[in-house]
DNA sequence: GCTTCCAGTGGGAGCGCTCCCAAGCACGCC
DNA sequence: GGCGTGCTTGGGAGCGCTCCCACTGGAAGC
């Protein structure tokens, strides 16, 4: 029995032909339709088999208006803070999601000028279903881009200031307030905060999650000590701080690379962790954990941010209305506090 | 002067009738082609503008039979090794170069049989323009799905045992070789290995480097003591190692979290690095410097191998033929050895 | 003055698929 | 026995773009 020779690429049409069926049929039959009898279904699996017949997703999308793909958008100047294990995992969350809906997910970095022109392009033209957005800063271009675009956006993170219609969030302010208390719990009293960029909603929510645990606790909170969520700016942080404040006993880092950096700069010190200086940060990524001391952190379901993303997109391409989630964060105690 | 109302989605059809000039004059001018006089070229850009028109990706792709984007498939079983900074770093360099080219990334992670079936619809269906594949396994289905796949596909890092016609590799031989070699050079003569899964290029690359290394010393190598690439299996590693061979003084990890992991070992045990026993690794990724001592370890140009391997797909698309690539390495001295 | 040439132009045929619709046909019902 | 009724079927019109090709007219060549 000689299989057909594989050629090029077969379309619909021979298939229908060499099934005996009109188009019509085939198609049905290919997409799992009523109406078309057992028997010529039956004839065009075969002559799909036989043909070694893949239909063409781009015809289809053309056809159907609808192009089967979902872009993640990860804006920033430096493309290199896409190395952060946290968007690594976001994408392995998007995807499994992404994955039972059948979509294909795109990638685009928007670091440069060109790069935001090819993601706005693209969500003018419709290039995609949809469209997840991470990491926007104030005034990001990204936002009014969104307004503008001619598919459903879902942002990962609240944008600075406003509220969008479809977002997924993590819980930043409790986090960081749990953080805290778990500070003033261990007895420190002098807790002190390296916050992140305060031009992202993460940053600041992270700072007023602090500023209340501590208020709460009728503490007095110490003022915003920014860092840029690298290790380095962790340990020039914690420089400033030890310098500024020796008698610091508790510091709340909003991310764990400048844990990371302020561990270090403690040990430098001379000081010891925890017992001088309780530290406890923010993510739980690998970092936490290769840490010395291992992290104290607020975890945060990293994962789950890209999965109910992705949901969510997949909820708005299929013409329904979800509404915006903000995910739990818990703490994982380690050795730091 | 009224802007036309923003209508949902004008076709060249309207840009072409507003501008009053055919179909393919517009099409032209929209893809600065030649045989377009000045004066129509620029009723159809000023045409472009008032409607906002913004070409439909899908239909291009149709006509051109060129779908504008390229994949990134990475293989294997758990999906969250995909959370290493590695490949982070070289979806940075491919994004970056594919950007270039106007083409647009698809990140397929290739993990359960689901997602191995659509990566093999995306190759049979054209529904890329190419591939590039990464950590692929002894025997994976991805290798047999490349072969029977209608577009190019590049390999980066190269599969078990066979190289394909088309690569972009680090050179791991000669990075382990080097790191080695260093550790002999500081008089250690005890030098063991942590190797990465045997069943990957690249870990039994770079236990051969290490093996050349020693026989080239006149030094006996250990044989592999095969970890899987996690600072967990690192740390275990490292402590059989010291039962079995109390008097190790080096030890080459594969990569830079097993290397994290010996250390967290070797200090755990009371024993001092570099001063007891010296340590590389190899990766230069976060964890080398966030490692306590930090870490020597063998620097590979993560980012330049994504650029390569989009730019060598680029070459493909275009019909150019480029040859295989292997990238160098460099060893970054830190405190750890 | 008459070819020759070529930039400029628009008509029209696809690219490969989906989906609406009208037609065909075997039932079963009153 | 006439007439719905409902399942199958295939024709054909798109989806929005590219590109081949035949046609025009004015500049250049002899």
């Amino acid at each position: 029995m000689a299989e057909a020779a594989p050629r090029r690429h077969p379309t619909l049409d021979e298939v229908a032909e060499r099934a005996g069926v009109s188009r019509s049929v085939a198609s049905r039959a290919l997409n799992n339709a009523p109406h078309v009898s057992r028997a010529k279904r039956e004839a065009v699996e075969r002559a799909v088999r036989q043909l070694g017949y893949v239909p063409n997703p781009t015809a289809r999308a053309l056809a159907t208006r609808q192009t089967g793909a979902a872009a993640l958008v990860v804006s920033g100047e430096d493309p290199s803070i896409f190395a952060d294990p946290f968007f690594a995992r976001v994408i392995v969350g998007a995807s499994a999601a992404l994955d039972e809906a059948d979509l294909h997910l795109m990638l685009c970095l928007a670091a440069s000028d060109r790069g935001r022109k090819r993601v706005e392009e693209l969500m003018r033209s419709r290039g995609a279903d949809g469209v997840m957005l991470m990491a926007l800063r104030e005034d990001d271009p990204l936002t009014r881009m969104a307004d503008e675009a001619q598919m459903p956006v879902v942002f990962g993170g609240r944008p600075v200031g406003s509220a969008p219609r479809w977002y997924v969030d993590v819980d930043n302010v409790g986090g960081a307030r749990e953080a805290t208390e778990h500070l003033i719990s261990l007895g420190r009293r002098r807790v002190a905060v390296i916050c992140g960029r305060l031009d992202t909603e993460a940053g600041r929510a992270r700072y007023r999650g602090y500023r209340d645990a501590m208020l709460g606790a009728g503490l007095d909170p110490y003022p915003p000590l920014e860092g840029d969520f690298t290790e380095r700016s962790g340990a020039a942080a914690m420089a400033a701080l030890l310098a500024g404040h020796p008698d610091v006993d508790g510091v709340f880092a909003a991310n764990d690379n400048m844990a990371a950096g302020a561990l270090r700069t403690v040990r430098e010190a001379g000081r010891r962790v925890p017992a001088d200086v309780a530290v406890v940060g923010f993510d739980d990524l690998m970092a936490a954990q290769i840490a010395d001391p291992p992290l104290t952190t607020v975890h945060q379901p990293v994962e789950a941010l890209g999965r109910e993303m992705a949901r969510m997109l997949v909820a708005l391409v299929n013409g329904q209305d979800p509404t915006p989630l903000v995910l739990p964060t818990r703490l994982a105690v380690r050795a730091s506090a």
